[in-house]
DNA sequence: TCGTGTCGCGCC
DNA sequence: AAAGGGCGCGACACGA
């Protein structure tokens, strides 16, 4: 049973696709909305970050949805419904929040979205049969719709971990910051242990007013010192030997925790003993979520991980998938060999054990090199040997890197496809091949070329894994409802946490066995989701612990 | 004073 | 070990 549920005139309608529509007030939607949950429904609305952040606070779950906004960016842009009439379609409020990647001309004039756009409710009712004429059309229905229900599952996730939020103690991170940094200063006044290290690095540049948060500022500091560094990357200065090094690091590791992560995070986001991120499902180009906010949920560091406590008579399970995108990458191209080095725990060492190269951390390098193009220095000088080892795999990214630099569009497992570059991109190489195309002009163009390979050779490897975690995340929110057994989403298993290929689980204490078998099966359910049968597996390394920092 | 661009760095 | 893919954010630089 599918139910449209959409606004008009300031007022609910519910719209069941085979009934009578039905109004009702905002008052009573949560009410209304449990009841029919009886009867297991797909709920069919615009955007699940309009209607469930509501919903979840009036006390109210739903189990499916298809949101049609996510859905109808994937179909407008996959190369499996090119032949749709969504596809063909001139871009409408249904584009609004992925205009900047989905418009046939990037270059060109962006769509005009400060106009409001009213949505009349055949309008939700009508998308949802062009979508699904679109899955329907599609050479590739199975994989397509599995798509388009993980994309809609991973939102409803994204909503509930962002209203159950992360434990979190403040008096711990409080602690963790006064150990690195020294008491909470002032406003505009460095905390004293960082002053003490500034202190000192002001002396070993004999610079006694520099300020080293400025990069040219600090640049030039380093050349009157004699210091011939070219950027101020941690990275680069690390090759250089001089006294001012090893403080100038220590600063800016410092400095970096008290801007990014220091109290004022602490009270911008966290509130009630919960870190509530806010996730964007379908954020990333690749499919790959994205955050906002200003929280960084997905570049929170591991320093201060051990702020994220789990409740008394609870406990974190946090699981990881191990080497996931070279895994993925052994199941898209049906990599034999590949396979085999993953068929125990560690892939890296496997790929060491068949003999292709000396060491794992050559064996990380290489394929990190392999998956995002590297072309110099050690990474670069592996790929042939990878490539002899395992060629499917190498041939498969190899394929996706031609095909960018011939401004082609390439497609992840399940039919997300990467943009088509730019009308600028398109230019410059025209003009490597016209007539008045200078030397400089083809080494530019070759240039590009190159970066936009580099960018769809990453593009399916990435974005196949974006879709292996949706369907882990999806599996394992279903396999938590069924442990809460009709219990509130907070007061039994729940997500509170993901990144990319990592998810926590708060549980009470009596569940952590069930969960880690749940997460692992619902890993090993996404695997066979995505590839069959093939003998690609995708382990997760799973812990129960007390606070997030103990995991690994 | 504001918005925009660049750098650097955290995460995967 | 090297600087190849994807992000978001804070601080600074700069021009309007």
């Amino acid at each position: 049973m599918h139910i449209a549920l959409l606004r008009r005139d300031g007022g609910i309608v519910l719209q069941p696709f085979d009934g009578e529509p039905r109004a009702v007030s905002e008052a009573d939607l949560p009410g209304v909305v449990a009841e029919l949950e009886l009867q297991h429904p797909r709920w069919v609305w615009d955007d699940t970050t309009h209607w469930y952040p509501g919903l979840l606070a009036s006390g109210v779950r739903v189990e499916r949805c298809v949101d049609l906004r996510l859905s109808h960016a994937i179909i407008r842009n996959s190369a499996l419904t090119a032949g749709s009439r969504i596809a063909a379609s001139s871009l409408s409020s249904w584009d609004r929040a992925t205009v900047g990647t989905v418009a046939a001309e990037p270059d060109d004039a962006l769509f005009d979205f400060d106009v409001q756009v009213e949505l009349e409710p055949e309008d939700v009712v009508a998308e949802f049969a062009l979508q699904q004429e679109a899955i329907a059309g599609s050479a590739e229905s199975a994989r397509l719709g599995l798509l388009l229900a993980a994309e809609s599952a991973g939102s409803l996730v994204a909503a509930e971990m962002q209203f159950a939020g992360l434990p979190w103690r403040a008096d711990l991170h409080d602690a963790l910051l006064e150990n690195y940094l020294g008491p909470r200063a002032e406003p505009g006044e460095r905390p004293n242990k960082l002053s003490a290290v500034l202190h000192v690095l002001r002396a070993e540049l004999e610079s006694p007013n520099l300020n080293p948060d400025s990069p040219p500022e600090l640049l030039k500091a380093l050349g009157v010192a004699g210091v011939m560094a070219k950027s101020t990357r941690s990275w680069e200065l690390k090759k250089i030997t001089h006294p001012a090094i090893a403080p100038l690091l220590e600063y800016k590791k410092l400095a970096r925790l008290l801007s990014a992560n220091g109290w004022h995070w602490l009270d911008t986001n966290v509130s009630n003993g919960r870190f509530h991120p806010e996730y964007v499902p379908g954020g990333v180009v690749t499919g790959r979520w994205a955050s906002t906010g200003g929280g960084g949920a997905l570049q929170l560091p591991k320093k201060v991980r051990s702020a994220v406590v789990a409740d008394p008579g609870w406990k974190l399970v946090v699981a990881d998938a191990s080497q996931l995108e070279p895994r993925i990458l052994a199941a898209l191209s049906g990599d034999r060999g590949m396979a085999e080095a993953g068929a125990g725990q560690d892939l890296y060492a496997g790929i060491v054990a068949s003999g292709a190269v000396a060491t794992r951390d050559q064996a990380k390098v290489a394929m990190l090199g392999a998956m995002y193009g590297a072309t110099t220095g050690e990474s670069g000088r592996l790929m042939p040997t990878l490539a002899r080892a395992y060629p499917a795999a190498i041939a498969l990214v190899e394929e996706a890197a031609r095909a960018g630099e011939r401004g082609e569009v390439v497609t992840t497992r399940l039919g997300r496809s990467s943009p088509r570059p730019g009308a600028a991109w398109r230019q410059s190489q025209s003009d490597a091949y016209g007539e008045n195309s200078t030397e400089e002009h083809a080494s530019r163009a070759r240039g590009q070329a190159r970066s936009w390979g580099r960018f769809t050779r990453n593009f399916v490897v990435q974005g196949s894994a974006a879709e292996w975690a949706l369907c882990w995340m999806a599996n394992l929110r279903n396999a938590l409802a069924g442990l809460g057994g009709g219990a509130w989403l907070t007061d039994s298993a729940h997500m509170v946490f993901f990144m990319h290929d990592e998810i926590v689980v708060h549980c009470p204490t009596d569940q952590a066995a069930a969960v880690e078998n749940a997460i692992r099966q619902a890993a090993a359910d996404a695997g066979r989701l995505l590839f069959g049968q093939l003998p690609v597996e995708f382990p997760v390394t799973v812990a129960t612990v007390d606070d997030y920092g103990q995991a690994k």
